[in-house]
DNA sequence: CTAAGTCTAGACGCGAGGTCTAAACAACGT
DNA sequence: ACGTTGTTTAGACCTCGCGTCTAGACTTAG
């Protein structure tokens, strides 16, 4: 795969909201020539298939993600306060790439056979998160006994809840569903005691 | 499509191990033809399509699924509860069905666009939370304020847990994974001793 | 024994992915 | 101005796999 630059570096994300509408297979060459107005021709220049473009378009959201997610998790705050920051992060990532998000997850099978995706997908999200866990238990801001399982339920968890609102394209507020989300997370469905006193 | 029976229905199952590793693009229909025995043009006498195979072994899926939770749904005890037996009955079906799961959820995006199917996988989990949810709020057992939003993020939270578990090839323990679920879905992350003077 | 329905083999058309050739075009140093 | 190198494009081509079709074999019922 050579270097993309320039104009077809420019017009490729117009492709994104083809793969969103008809998925990786469901998309033909001839879809993306139309969308993103490169020939065929150039497009196998600079890759060698399909599947490299969308790779090519998800790895750089995916970078993205993980240069804020490596940020948040280094910050030097209680680990609960990073956990919904990164929340807050992942759903802005929905907000502002309703498209690639939306193939990331529904071709999720697809894309997790092309390692490098497979790869980053778990880096992104999945891993910091479980350090998080760790470094709450320490430092007494949360608790938790199975570290990589309550990782992988929060970040379904959030991950459902963008996807939800995509597929059904509601907009996605990001301040306002992080919030929700990091309540669920801290505190549970449990009635507050106060209120069944009451 | 014609109704599917003996021998052809008998061997059809062993199409689902297949389909989840190569995804349902990824297979051939020859690949069908090797699992399961069954000539292509007999595979085309009773389906019109790859995809009508593979709508036909998920449905009987998800039918048994609803049947489960619908019973649940039905029983007379506080909705916190019915709750539990739920997610405890999805985790079931990842442990009894691995390969049809992982086609399911691996492919969410080929599947959500068979209208049957994306019907199904809704109605199957979705709906029957978000019921549950109101009623916890009527009965006191629960406490919420977004229910679509939460109902999203249990079955996302339950879901990947699964998943996570059947692509790492690690066994799915229902009773435990089901009580570690539901304690988080609960109780939340909040240490307990601040939770008590809270 | 016929008739209807079930099952199977093998050949075919076709669409889409990806390769190849060759030509047009741009940028560059000499 | 001129060759050189790399970029971009058109169009023909090959291959593979889906789904169709014809026709025949086998099974069961009347």
């Amino acid at each position: 795969m050579r270097e993309v630059t320039g104009s077809v570096a420019a017009a490729l994300p117009k492709a994104a909201a083809v793969f969103a509408a008809r998925g990786l297979d469901g998309t033909r060459m001839e879809d993306i020539v139309d969308a993103t107005g490169v020939p065929r021709p150039t497009l196998y220049y600079y890759f060698s298939s399909k599947e490299e473009i969308l790779a090519w378009l998800l790895r750089s959201l995916l970078s993205d993600l993980a240069v804020d997610v490596a940020y948040i998790v280094g910050r030097d705050e209680p680990a609960r306060d990073r956990l919904g920051a990164i929340i807050a992060a992942y759903l802005q990532l929905f907000a502002d790439h309703r498209d690639l998000c939306a193939v990331l997850l529904t071709d999720l099978g697809r894309i997790t056979r092309i390692p490098v995706l497979a790869d980053a997908t778990w880096a992104a999200f999945h891993e910091p998160v479980r350090k998080l866990l760790d470094d709450g238990e320490h430092d007494g801001s949360l608790c938790g006994t199975d570290d990589d399982l309550t990782a992988s339920a929060i970040y379904g968890a959030v991950t459902m809840v963008g996807l939800h609102h995509i597929l059904t394209g509601k907009p996605v507020d990001p301040p306002a569903m992080s919030q929700r989300l990091d309540h669920l997370i801290l505190h549970g469905l449990t009635p507050a005691p106060e209120r069944t006193i009451r």
